[in-house]
DNA sequence: ATTCCGGTTGAACAAGTGTTTAACCTATGA
DNA sequence: TCATAGGTTAAACACTTGTTCAACCGGAAT
């Protein structure tokens, strides 16, 4: 996807050198100086063509979200969504930037943090909606919660990526902790629950909901984890 | 939890004032002359008790680590876990410092994120254990990644928080976005995909496993969201 | 009372930060 | 050919950062 380096516009290169950096140390934590030496240029460059470091930032959220934007109209083909992870984990090295730079969104307070998390949720959303009417996902009285709970349960795969494959032993150069790897040991138990449920019977969610609808002001008896 | 002010020690005080600007602003946003006004401290007292900025926070680590461990232990007996979400419902500020820390561990690089996380997971691992021998839990064959799997959807809700309750429009002030309103909205639509499933049936679950064992080298085909 | 020592401060330092400025180079258009 | 404009740089600036240092205070020990 990036493309071989100097083909590039000087603006684009900078604005790659930066989504990289902010990816890797944070907004704070990566200085202008170092931008501009990634991107072969001098500081001073970097204000004169984004007006400042968070001008700069500005653009990278801009461009990240435009990015993840196409691949995400392109996902909501249902059948394009297994090829787009097979092209994934055949060489994850391509999208590494974005994704890091997504999870650092996701967790400093940011526009493109919440525009890309609420992203997420519409697109499982629909993919809700479409899965119950063709039969293969459960019907659900209010879809709107359950697309919020299994949007954050997929990206805390994202946000938790480094000590998912750490916990699992698993050599570290998999780019942010998602790579074939893990994927390949978690995705059966994941699938597991989400097909045959985790609880053995109702009990918990029985009480549950007698608990929450019984009295609304405030104490919901919850789960155990 | 924390006691009403100046009744502890200065360099408690510091630590304590450490934690919540660590947690709020990041480690590196946080600076040390803003620890020692919040204190009501010299700049340079915070070095002469810690060293250096790096062994404040190694010090934060460790209390928190300490902190959230006693709490585990107790959690670790099932009947007092309800319990114990119910105290933090109902006065949830008593633990928000804490829990901003822990988030902000959990996404920095940090050995005490990585400790919190594989506490989570290990206590998972009991509750799942212990839950399958009470027969409240279905038998897995391998406990350990499913631990792994409810250990980050747990600490999705709390990497998380802040966008979950934005994306339900719950009024801003519940701390660290985990509140009774969040909680009343998301618990019953968890634990009904935990109890009956997502998926309507076992087509996912096959199509992945088959895949899977089919070629071990690389093309997991995966599920939907 | 005097000494001494740990907690404490205020000012200073050195390094690093984002940003500005004046100058430079190069290519394009008149 | 010359002038102009825009991309580019090196140096400087103002400010913040973590850290150091000498001095100070107050109380406990001698």
């Amino acid at each position: 996807m990036r493309s071989n380096a100097d083909d590039l516009t000087t603006r684009a290169r900078i604005r790659d050198a930066a989504i990289g950096l902010f990816g890797r140390d944070g907004f704070s934590r990566a200085t202008v100086r170092a931008v501009a030496s990634d991107a072969g240029v001098s500081p001073g460059l970097v204000i004169h063509h984004f007006g400042s470091k968070a001008g700069l930032r500005e653009a990278c959220d801009q461009h990240v979200l435009k990015q993840t934007a196409t691949q995400g109209r392109e996902k909501a083909d249902p059948g394009s969504t297994g090829r787009l992870i097979q092209d994934y984990l055949n060489n994850p090295e391509q999208y590494t930037e974005e994704i890091a730079y997504i999870r650092r969104s996701l967790g400093d307070e940011s526009d493109a943090g919440d525009a890309f998390f609420d992203a997420v949720v519409t697109q499982c959303q629909d993919i809700i909606q479409t899965g119950i009417e063709a039969g293969t996902i459960r019907k659900f009285d209010n879809i709107r919660p359950v697309a919020v709970v299994i949007a954050a349960n997929s990206l805390a795969f994202l946000t938790l990526g480094r000590h998912l494959s750490r916990t699992l032993g698993i050599p570290s150069p998999e780019p942010n902790g998602i790579g074939p790897d893990m994927l390949r040991q978690l995705t059966l138990p994941l699938l597991e629950i989400y097909t045959h449920g985790f609880y053995s019977d109702a009990r918990f969610l029985t009480a549950a909901r007698e608990a929450l609808e019984g009295n609304n002001t405030n104490n919901g008896r919850e789960h155990a984890p």
